[in-house]
Parts: structure tokens; C-alpha cells; sequence
DNA sequence: ACCTTACTTTGTAAAGC
DNA sequence: GCTTTAAAAAGTAAGGT
């Protein structure tokens, strides 16, 4: 139904994982030289790798969220490298890690502009607050996701589980804009 | 009036006491910030609601009677700025602005959104400006409206750079610093509110 | 005036204050 | 509620040249 094809790019996957093993933190900032580990401020453990390249926060408790990561799948890759590297680094771990993806963050370009002002008063579950923010924010039902959508027709979409909520969100957006006719085409 | 305050929670509550102590501050803030009857009636009835929700629990109450007055002041369109409010309540503006947008989130409240010509009137008498320059900045604002350059910009900063391009089209002297001072922004927002003013209004 | 860096908003898990 | 991680959107801000 939608005028135009939305530009959709998964932008940052958090997935949440578990080794159901406890783990010695300071042995594992000993070993490896470039982890951040600062108790005081953060329980975590931060861990970086360059591919795919992410940060996962590693905890005593053997939980773990892996943060970076450009798709569900480069977010299961990067968590199974960090336990990879962890035994090749004299780590032992017995069982693998079990994942669960908690949010998916991604950019979209609807390819027109927003009546923004009119939207803030026509989209329910929405609130405009220019002066705090210059998108407008939307709570979205089914899926369960938050839209910043901006004047240009751009958007951020989060709270998404999976990749295809995402795109399920775009699409229930943009109709509804259209609908409302709150969008502005031709540039 | 204001029959609200005292048809709340058990009065030997230590939320009550909070609660006391919280609006003895909206009292001072009335006149510090020149209130309305009407704002602070429409305070206590937002403040009542959100209480009847349950948001009070585990919440500042401070935090939450200054963002029921800044959205008491939103919906009577009274020009008083999320930072008037943190500062005479004595919170963080950022604390304050979290607890309005739980307002809106959690009470479905609609606010009509800041228009940049109610700001105005503030920014010129904070900066001497005569009324010849209010005037053209408020044409400049109207017609900024209808071309929809205003999507997503900060209404301080729109309203400070009509009056700056109204002030340098009369010939009034006075700097971006002085504009900027009087409206809490910086001279760089002034100066490109200014430019896309000039531009799409082909100043 | 420029550029760079950094903060605002959204969601999400982790352990502990 | 806070602390830490990641990333985008567009606006505003601050510091340096």
C-alpha cells in the first residue's frame, strides 16, 4: 500500500546469554590485557572483539549481553567467539552458551516528510517535545516497539526482538501515516 | 479550591509528609513564578491523577508536583519553560522532564505543542527590544509555520532568531549575545535558525 | 565561521547499591 | 533510580582554531 520502498538497516542487537558457570573476573582481566574491568563502578566485565565487532559485558555470575552486533545472527556469531576466546585463553567452560536476543535497534528512511506536528496530535501513544527532543516518539502495540520518527522521514526503531518486528513496525507506521496522511512526498 | 490536596493518601503516611512539605513549595513557586489560580488548580488536579495511577510510589514527589505544574502550564499554554520550573523547585531539569514524559506516557495526556510565538514576548522584554521588532518577529513566525521550517527545532531558538532577523531588518542594535542571553539558547542556534529563516522565508 | 566531540531521546539484559 | 554497553536519528552545546 505504502508509496514508497522504506531504506530499513538493523543497526545494534543486544542478545543477553548464559554459560551456567560461575566465572573468576580478575583471572579473566589478567589473561586477557585489553578488557576493561572496573568493580567499583560496574559489576561487568567488558569485553571487545573486532569481529563481528561488538562489546559484551561479562559478568562473575556467568551471564553475559553482547552489544554491536549489526543482525541476530552476527549477535549469536560474536557471543559464541567471546566463549571461543575465553577457552583458548585456558577459561574452562563446559557447556555452551544459551542466547537470547532482547533488542534490535534500526534506521529507516520512509523516503518522504512528516507533517510532524500534525502526527503529535494524530498518533495515539505519541508524544512531541521539541525542546527535550527534535523526534517524535511512538509507541507502537503489535509489534511492541518505540519509533522516533524526525520531520525528514527518518526513524529509529527499538524494543524489537526480532528482525522481522522491525520491518513489521516500519510498515504498520508508514501505512498509518499514510493513512492519516500525514506524509510528504516528492523532494 | 484546591479541594484536591486534602481528599488524598492517610495523613500519617511519610508520602503525606513529602506531600505536604513538596506543595509548601508549589506555594512559593506561585509567586516566584507568577502563577495562575488556574495552573496551580490544574497542578493539583494532574498531580491527583498520577497519584490515583500509583506513579507517586518510589518516585520523588518534588520531581513529579514540577512536572505536573510544567504540564499544567503546557496545557494553559502559560510560557513558563521546563528549566523555570526545575529552578525554583530546586531539580535537576533533566529530572523534571523525565517525570513529564512519564506524565504524558502514563496518564495519555496531550499537550499541545510549545508554539515559538508565545515565547516571544519573554525573550524581547528580557532584551529591551521595542515592539516594532516583536511584531515583524512574529509575522516571521507565522510564516515560518506554514512552511513547516519549525519540525523539530527548539521553539526558544526559532522565536530568538525571528527576533534577531527582525532586530537586524529594523536596524535595532543589539548582538546575538544579547538575543541569545535573553533566551537561554547559544548564538550558534540563533545564528542557524537565522539562516534557515533567511532562506526559506527568502529574506 | 569552521570542526570535532559530546550530550539529549528510545529499548534491553546483566549484579549490586 | 543509578552504574555500563551498543547504535541510529536531528538538534543543541561547548571547546578549539
Amino acid at each position: 500500500m505504502p508509496q514508497t520502498k522504506p531504506i530499513v538497516s538493523i543497526e545494534n542487537v543486544v542478545a543477553s546469554a548464559s554459560i551456567d558457570q560461575r566465572l573468576d573476573l580478575n583471572i579473566i582481566t589478567q589473561t586477557f590485557p585489553d578488557v576493561e574491568y572496573h568493580p567499583d563502578q560496574f559489576p561487568g566485565l567488558v569485553f571487545r572483539i573486532k569481529s563481528p565487532k561488538t562489546a559484551t559485558l561479562i559478568f562473575s555470575s556467568g551471564k553475559m549481553v553482547c552489544t554491536g552486533a549489526k543482525s541476530e545472527e552476527q549477535s549469536i556469531k560474536a557471543v559464541r567467539s567471546v566463549v571461543q576466546i575465553l577457552r583458548k585463553g585456558g577459561v574452562k567452560i563446559k557447556k555452551d552458551a544459551v542466547i537470547v536476543i532482547q533488542n534490535i535497534v534500526a534506521s529507516a528512511n520512509l523516503g518522504g516528510k512528516i507533517h510532524l506536528e500534525q502526527a503529535a496530535r494524530n498518533l495515539p501513544r505519541s508524544m512531541y517535545e521539541p525542546e527535550q527532543f527534535p523526534g517524535l516518539i511512538h509507541r507502537m502495540l503489535d509489534p511492541k516497539t518505540v519509533i522516533l520518527l524526525f520531520a525528514s522521514g527518518k526513524l529509529v526503531c527499538t524494543g524489537a526482538k526480532k528482525e522481522s518486528d522491525v520491518y513489521r513496525s516500519v510498515h504498520n507506521l508508514h501505512t498509518l501515516l499514510e493513512e492519516k496522511r500525514l506524509m510528504i512526498y516528492e523532494s | 479550591r484546591l479541594r484536591t490536596w486534602d481528599s488524598r493518601s492517610q495523613v500519617h503516611e511519610p508520602v503525606d509528609r513529602n506531600f505536604r512539605q513538596a506543595f509548601s513549595e508549589l506555594d512559593r513557586l506561585k509567586d516566584k513564578l507568577a502563577l495562575s489560580d488556574a495552573v496551580i488548580e490544574k497542578t493539583a488536579y494532574i498531580y491527583r491523577k498520577a497519584l490515583d495511577k500509583g506513579l507517586v510510589r518510589g518516585r520523588s514527589i518534588p520531581g513529579l508536583v514540577a512536572a505536573a505544574l510544567y504540564a499544567a502550564c503546557r496545557d494553559t499554554e502559560t510560557p513558563r519553560t521546563l528549566t523555570d520550573v526545575a529552578n525554583g523547585i530546586n531539580i535537576k531539569r533533566k529530572d523534571v522532564a523525565r517525570c513529564y514524559r512519564l506524565l504524558l506516557r502514563e496518564l495519555d495526556l496531550k499537550m499541545p505543542v510549545v508554539d515559538p510565538i508565545k515565547c516571544v514576548a519573554r525573550i524581547a522584554s528580557k532584551a529591551g527590544l521595542s515592539e516594532k521588532t516583536k511584531r515583524k518577529a512574529l509575522q516571521i513566525l507565522k510564516d515560518a509555520a506554514e512552511i513547516e521550517i519549525s519540525a523539530g527545532k527548539d521553539p526558544m531558538g526559532l522565536a530568538a532568531a525571528a527576533l534577531y532577523l527582525s532586530c537586524v531588518m529594523n536596524g535595532e542594535n543589539k548582538t546575538q549575545k544579547d538575543v541569545a542571553q535573553a533566551a537561554g539558547v547559544t548564538e550558534v542556534t540563533i545564528r542557524n535558525r537565522y539562516k534557515g529563516l533567511k532562506e526559506s522565508l527568502k529574506l
